[in-house]
DNA sequence: AGGATTGTGTCAGAAAGTGTCGTAAAGTGT
DNA sequence: ACACTTTACGACACTTTCTGACACAATCCT
């Protein structure tokens, strides 16, 4: 497997849940079903547990307790929430889906370690 | 689990103890119950025991006789106050609730190893 | 001691999250 | 093209979490 490939549209059912499609599936059940999800400018980047860590480290050199440090701490984390592929599926929680203006079909764009979470209408906007 | 994360509204209930959100009950109590809570510049840093604990170690450097390194020391311990989750709630002090501006409505903010409490308009005017 | 203030435990209703299953749709092999 | 397998999705029941409310305990102040 080359991580995550490819466009997928897919629903979200009436509890917020998104349905993953077993391309993705097979790869987050070799790896593991932690992720976290991240809410960017008008869409959702997700993390395998792993990648996260991984973009964790590079914030290791700042200061906590430096006020513009914090400030840019602040903003990786707040984005940030854990969660997990349950069933086959992953909830996303609703100030996630708010933030990224999901209803019901959401597109799924892999970009190999990591994929994407957009609103068609806001995904065709920006590809243009 | 990757420490704190993410930013979650909660509510304080009528003698100021903040319910906790369920993400975060699961790390305080396989850690430790106890925490220390520390005014900052308008808003709280909650420390779990341990992480407190590491905080202060590095503080050991220190010369008590000299005066900027006392007056650094004194900062630090004199805003801190330890307290603890208990039934899955804490009680905010009423210093601690004047200090952060805090009403009914908190925002809870993971930063991995601690998080922050926030009156939302406060956050909301750092953030910009 | 009495009364006010502050802190603590618990519970019940509402809201949010989770597991499972059947059917429909899509994909596969011959 | 056909039967068969896999995948996607809605629906339902169930569990967990959140929150406000209440009752009680401890502390403080005259």
């Amino acid at each position: 497997m080359n991580g995550f490939l490819g466009t997928y549209s897919v629903s979200i059912d009436d509890k917020g849940r998104l349905n993953v499609p077993a391309k993705f599936k097979g790869l987050l059940e070799r790896d593991s079903p932690q992720l976290v999800m991240c809410v960017m400018d008008g869409f959702l980047i997700v993390f395998p547990q792993r990648e996260w860590a991984a973009n964790e480290e590079k914030l290791y050199h700042l200061n906590a307790f430096d006020k513009s440090d914090r400030n840019r701490l602040r903003e990786f984390y707040a984005r940030a929430t854990e969660c997990e592929m349950k069933s086959g599926k992953i909830l996303i929680p609703a100030a996630q889906r708010e933030a990224a203006g999901l209803k019901k079909e959401v597109t799924l764009v892999g970009m190999s370690k990591t994929f994407e979470l957009w609103a068609p209408d806001r995904l065709e906007k920006t590809s243009k």
